[in-house]
DNA sequence: ATGCCGAGTCACACTCGA
């Protein structure tokens, strides 16, 4: 059974290649990110000629997560327990005391987490906040997100037997061989104590990060940016991981991260991860 | 060549990303 995660970057904009990963590494589950689309932009049709059940939340032009699946695509989730929202709290959202100010309304819950049960494996297809610049609203929303996943996480592993996986774009780099210069870093968010005690918490709830387990290789990199030749160059980090319970990182025979796919014309920034599986 | 930022929205310049 092979697993991935991607971080699509628009899932319309890169369908052709998003199908030819499915072909390429003959995936059962794909977990995307940033599929930027509303649910019913989503191009399904083009899954299911491929053989594909889709769970898929998009609220927006942002975030957007989705789950592909050819061995079944069960009691689908479209956020987990406790989800935090996010509400930018500036003069033009907001401009005058609104409904949801007078209410205190709690903000809106972003399409940032789907999960799924396929092929008796919880899998959730995870875009964690990226938290902007430390001391900005949206780096505390971050962490709180990543708290409360932990919580409700930890739940979901306390049955040894139970297979749930974590797959996405943590938005964290948690080593600083995970960055082609941390340097480049002080001062910004991803590096922060918090952000990496936040993605390390996850090892104190049962999981174990499989990526690294099976390609602990330093400098190894999951995401380029677009500019200043960053990919040519090789300056990349490794925020995309693969957090799981025991009962599925005992299965994990390998880990492949996909570098081919930044190459040529209209590719993500970020590469797939695959998990491959015992049956 | 792995190549100098890209996508979506919207109306051309902005937000967001890391």
């Amino acid at each position: 059974m092979r697993i991935a995660t991607w971080n699509v970057n628009s899932l319309r904009a890169r369908i052709d290649r998003t199908l030819a990963v499915l072909e390429r590494w003959d995936l059962d589950v794909l977990a995307l990110q940033e599929t930027k689309c509303r649910d019913d932009q989503f191009p399904l049709v083009a899954f299911a000629e491929a053989g594909y059940e889709v769970a898929h939340t998009g609220l927006n032009q942002w975030n957007g997560v989705a789950i592909a699946s050819r061995v079944g695509l069960d009691d689908v989730a479209t956020s987990f327990p406790g989800q935090p929202g996010f509400r930018k709290l500036t003069a033009d959202t907001d401009p005058a005391p609104s409904a949801d100010t007078l209410l205190d309304v709690a903000p809106p819950v972003e399409a940032r987490a789907i999960g799924a049960t396929c092929g008796g494996i919880r899998v959730w297809s995870l875009y964690v906040p990226h938290g902007r610049a430390l001391g900005d609203p949206h780096y505390e929303y971050k962490l709180t997100w990543l708290e409360q996943l932990r919580v409700v996480a930890r739940d979901w592993a306390v049955d040894p037997a139970s297979q749930v996986a974590l797959l996405g774009d943590w938005n964290v780099i948690p080593l600083d061989t995970d960055v082609y210069d941390v340097a480049d870093f002080a001062g910004k968010t991803h590096v922060s104590p918090r952000e990496r005690a936040a993605f390390d918490d996850f090892a104190q709830a049962g999981y174990t990060e499989v990526s690294r387990e099976h390609v602990p290789t330093e400098h190894t990199y999951t995401y380029w940016d677009y500019q200043q030749l960053a990919f040519p160059r090789n300056k990349g980090l490794r925020i995309d991981f693969a957090w799981t319970t025991a009962a599925v990182a005992e299965r994990v025979r390998g880990v492949h991260i996909d570098r081919e796919e930044r190459k040529g014309k209209g590719a993500s920034d970020h590469v797939p991860v695959i998990l491959e599986l015992t049956d």
